[in-house]
DNA sequence: CGGACGGTTGAGTCTCGTCAATAAGCGTGG
DNA sequence: CCACGCTTATTGACGAGACTCAACCGTCCG
């Protein structure tokens, strides 16, 4: 594939919006297409890092795993967003494991194309700064979920959250991957994930339909959250 | 406060080691800074943020609350350490909120003085995505003791975490706050957090000394974790 | 002295995870 | 087209780990 091709690519990925021409023609030629089939392992924890990558299209888990070989999924990256631009700057080994959930075609942007756009243009450095700053929200929030609300609360919240926000009316959601990664993500088992849909289902609160969420009363939703907490 | 005390302590904080003296100067420009008596509240979720804090001196804890009032320590801000870089960027208001855990000198940053360094120098830019980076990655690892560790695994990674890395022989840590505190930071009851330091102590692990804990055989208290899980 | 605070200990409860059995989709190939 | 295996999902019975509630102790401080 030429670099015209990533350039391209390049270009349409928001991280990146506000760069010249000229400094995405530079950083094209450090980066790189993968095409990576489904299921697989784009790096494990402690590999070391020389980039960060950039989903063009597909989906990618990144996962923690127990000591027990138990899989923690940490986050499911969609087309547009990018992952490993933390580990680039510490220069540290990967703390998490990637792997593609569907097939898909990534970027693959070395460190140094980074570092050189970083040093002359200011603006690129305050997105990326914009970029790790939501990361970082992001977290606290799931933190805040682990730490402070049950398993019906994250489910709702998680549930309320992939609506479009301030969607005051029914409204129907599809999950974005099999309920298993879902259930991992919220920290749950997957036999508590789906008793705690039934219980939404029983209190009319929604309806399921394998991978589709219909929400008849979301206001409600999140007030049942707080009793029944 | 004159200014120049303001630079003088800027100066010594690790974020801004690298800048020239003029930067520094220009920094000093929007800082300012803040005595606060211990117990005292700096800013709550939700209000607005204008800039970041560092620490001079003192103990600032990050806190979440959950709507049942059961407070959650996010973390423990020691001197020389910065908070809310983040959420400035994102120009959204406040996730957690802050309190003062000693009496404690503050400096109070503006963004729009951020926001200038960061435009004239991309050194700095790099420093603050290094430190942002550092605060991700410190997030991945609760992220990771919260979902896939037990309370007894938890208590030990933070102590073996606390002593300098690489001790293999016995050695004395202090517990950075009450154990009140370091047992929301673990994510636990002050009940439970109290049990396990007792368990370690039959074990012959570690022996408690109110704030001061004397790890006899770090490398055992390794391997006790991943049995008695 | 009395009270607040920090910490420990015990007893009971409950949420959630574990284990196991059973469906229900889905792609493959005979 | 259907049988087969595999993955995904659901449901039940059971158990364990951590939280809750409560009592109690030591210490610091007004």
């Amino acid at each position: 594939m030429s670099s015209i091709d990533i350039r391209q690519q390049l270009a349409h990925l928001p991280l990146f919006h506000q760069l010249s021409p000229e400094q995405l023609s530079e950083l094209a030629g450090h980066g790189k297409t993968l095409r990576v089939d489904k299921g697989e392992t784009l790096f494990r924890r402690g590999d070391a890092c020389d980039g960060m990558y950039a989903v063009v299209y597909g989906k990618v888990k990144l996962t923690l795993m127990s000591p027990q070989g138990v899989e923690k999924v940490m986050e499911i990256i969609h087309p547009g967003q990018s992952f490993a631009e933390a580990v680039m700057f510490l220069g540290k080994p990967m703390p998490v494991e990637a792997q593609t959930l569907e097939d898909s075609l990534l970027l693959h942007i070395g460190a140094a194309g980074i570092f050189q756009i970083l040093a002359a243009d200011p603006n690129f450095a305050r997105n990326m700064l914009a970029g790790m700053s939501m990361r970082l929200h992001g977290m606290v929030r799931d933190v805040e979920r682990y730490s402070l609300e049950s398993a019906l609360q994250r489910v709702i919240g998680y549930l309320l959250q992939q609506l479009d926000a301030g969607a005051d009316q029914p409204a129907t959601l599809t999950l974005e991957a099999n309920k298993n990664l879902i259930a991992s993500r919220l920290n749950l088992t997957p036999e508590t994930f789906s008793r705690v849909l039934q219980q939404l289902a029983k209190a009319g609160l929604a309806e399921v339909n394998g991978r589709e969420i219909r929400l008849s009363d979301p206001a409600a939703l999140s007030r049942y959250g707080l009793d029944a907490g």
